[in-house]
RNA sequence: GGCCUCGUAGUUCAAUGGAUAGAACGGCCCUCUCCUAAAGGGCAAAUACAGGUUCGAUUCCUGUCGGGGCUACCA
């Protein structure tokens, strides 16, 4: 048996687990053995069959589409090399093998191999994930929320979705860096100051300091609008920032401390942590003489006073993000690095900061969590690296927007965005009414836990079960809905569980574990449930190669279904030996992977609810 | 204009090129002397349109229509 052991240096945790293969690369293994060996020397180059997971049960439990494809290279009929196939691999001993249809090899899992696999699992503490075979250093760039203004819902999809990848890569074996790169020298901060120094008011300030700093942030912006002459203002406050004024600094840190302290409650509240906190303003220093560099090297060249760097003709034009097609005509759309005033631009920042990743991280890989909308500045800022040797696994994880029901972007009633503070607390509020409802008997310090874990679980899930790359509208009903497929039902099936094992005594596994027990599943219920166990190994992996959570989400729902359907039609403690420790054993690892995939999605889960 | 993206039940969302397109909410009908009914079992209901590639297309390609985004000094 063989162990590994991998040390997560940023968590400190020690993960190890024997390797197990999956039931699909263990039938693919043999599979394509077989079509070797039937094929005689004409199974192309490094061939290796594909084994998937059957759509539709009543067709088998996996599925593999070899014959077909493979078919007209060696001039075979799908059916008769599909017939072929199967007679081969004969009596499996994990599966009941046979072809249907237009070629399709189907693969039924036997209960004994199910049973088989449940043993294993229960010694497993990664539950039969295997670890990545590649570890790297990833840096993920998520949340990052502007200073002076609190997050609102708009901030809800990077900061989920890149927790739960964080969570993931970090379960996976990769060694993670979590970073929130905060907003913090935007041109915002010339009204904020100007704002500061004329309409603050204090009392404000220490009662609710994020408030107050949204209130003068909007009244000068509102100001601005009617007097041309204050946004000069503004815009000198801002110039006197840059250039180190003392009390413009003094008062900029001030925002960004009680910025700061606002959004760690908030943070904490969603269970969410980052390693780093740089922000915009950390590289301030580095952005001259990046500039310079740039143009030293030829990479960027001054254009109408500003500096860019253009299309260096790597790329086909259509596949080029500096170039567009205008009136049949390419067109450079370049990225400016300094603007002709001599100011740097987000474009600037960014590239400052994937330099210091690399450098100072040495970071293997860099997600940035952020919107669909500027896929095109990814682009450039990844070309532009390409164009400076510097190379990585760089990804824009992007997502679409949240749109109002008028489909447009989402904002109240009165043109004010919801903050992500509110939309918390509506949630573990109505979480709060249901477990008065449901149990009201609960003491009063345990319904507040309840209520907290529920309703922001509710969010969580909301947003992870859906792909990230679709627009969708928000609907504080199905945001915040406690029932169907939602974090609560999720939540339910592991309390279900738990009281279970409440009542029965704490299962002695070890009798399964040495081999003296046998583990016995009969019931289709039973089979199913198994069945949808073992596939946790297969999902992980891949929710985090393709960075979407919603697999995951979608897989565990489908285990509780799963679960919730074996608990109606098969009573655990009122059945007798073999078949009561076999449930309990299926109940305890339902439960196992239940708690752990939720950990991985950032959901906690209950013990009674 | 060009490029990107999306168009699936009444509504909100799923579906590595696979077989009879899944759920949830809403609607209708059943199930609590039984381990938590925040549950289970059932019914009705959808791939914008037109071609093409393929043994096989919601998925890939082309075009049309419709929504959103991007398209040089904001982030």
């Amino acid at each position: 048996m063989k162990w590994r052991i991998e040390i997560d240096k940023v968590m400190g945790v020690v993960y190890k687990s024997r390797t197990m293969m999956t039931l699909p690369e263990q039938i693919a293994r043999k599979l394509t053995d077989v079509l070797r060996s039937e094929l005689d020397g004409m199974l192309p180059e490094g061939f290796c069959a594909v084994v998937t997971a059957s759509q539709d049960l009543r067709y088998g439990d996996y599925q593999s589409n070899a014959a077909m494809a493979l078919a007209k290279t060696v001039r075979r009929n799908p059916r008769e090399l599909a017939q072929a196939v199967v007679t081969r691999l004969g009596d499996m001993v994990e599966a009941e093998v046979s072809m249907a249809g237009p070629g399709f090899i189907n693969f039924r899992i036997r209960a004994e191999e199910y049973a088989r696999r449940m043993v294993e699992m229960l010694g497993d503490e990664r539950l039969g994930v295997p670890l990545t075979e590649h570890p790297k250093k990833i840096v993920i760039d998520f949340s990052a929320p502007n200073v002076a203004k609190p997050m609102h819902v708009g901030h809800i999809r990077s900061t989920i979705i890149g927790d739960a990848l964080a969570r993931l890569a970090r379960f996976m074996g990769h060694v993670v860096i979590t970073d929130n790169h905060i907003g913090d020298w935007g041109t915002q901060f010339g009204m904020i100051l100007w704002g500061w120094k004329n309409l603050l008011d204090q009392t404000a300030l220490e009662k609710n300091p994020i408030e107050a700093l949204l209130a003068v942030y909007k009244e000068v912006n509102r100001r601005c609008k009617e007097q041309p002459d204050l946004l000069e203002a503004c815009k000198a406050e801002l110039v006197l920032l840059q250039s180190g004024d003392v009390d413009n600094l003094t008062i900029w840190k001030r925002c960004i401390e009680v910025t700061k302290t606002g959004l760690k409650k908030i943070y904490a509240q969603l269970d969410i942590r980052f390693d780093y906190w740089l922000g915009e303003s950390f590289y301030n220093d580095a952005l001259a003489p990046l500039v310079e560099d740039l143009m030293e090297r030829g990479i960027a060249r001054e254009s109408d006073g500003a500096v860019c760097v253009f299309s260096d003709g790597f790329h086909a034009p259509q596949d080029d993000p500096f170039l567009v097609s205008k009136d049949g005509e390419w067109q450079s759309v370049p990225a400016i690095i300094r603007k002709a005033d001599g100011g740097f631009l987000y474009a600037t920042t960014d590239l400052a900061t994937l330099d210091y990743r690399i450098r100072e991280f040495h970071a293997d890989a860099i997600w940035y969590i952020v919107g669909a909308p500027q896929e095109k500045h990814f682009k450039q800022i990844f070309d532009i690296a390409r164009m400076r040797g510097i190379s990585g696994d760089f990804r824009h994880v992007a997502f679409g927007s949240i749109l109002g029901k008028d489909r447009r972007p989402f904002k109240t009633r009165d043109g004010e965005t919801v903050s992500l503070q509110d939309v918390i607390d509506e949630a573990v509020e109505r979480a709060a009414r249901v477990v008065q409802e449901k149990s009201p008997d609960m003491p009063e310090s345990e319904k507040k836990v309840v209520a907290e874990a529920v309703g922001i679980g509710a969010i969580k899930f909301a947003e992870l079960s859906q792909n990230r790359l679709s627009d969708y509208i928000f609907d504080w009903d199905k945001m915040l809905s406690l029932t169907g497929d939602t974090a609560p039902y999720l939540q339910n099936s592991y309390v279900r569980v738990r009281a279970i094992e409440r009542k029965g005594g704490t299962p002695d596994f070890s009798v399964f574990l040495s081999g003296n027990g046998r583990m016995l599943l009969s019931e289709e219920r039973e089979i199913n449930l198994a069945r949808v166990l073992c596939r946790f190994s297969e999902i992980t992996p891949i929710t985090l190669d393709d960075c979407r959570p919603n697999l995951l989400a979608a897989y565990l729902y489908e285990l509780a279904r799963a679960f919730h359907s074996f608990y109606e039609a098969c009573p655990v403690l009122r059945s007798e030996d073999p078949v009561r420790s076999s449930r309990l054993t299926l109940c305890e690892i339902t439960a196992r992977v239940l708690k752990l995939g939720m950990s991985l999605l950032g959901i906690r889960m209950l013990e009674k609810m």
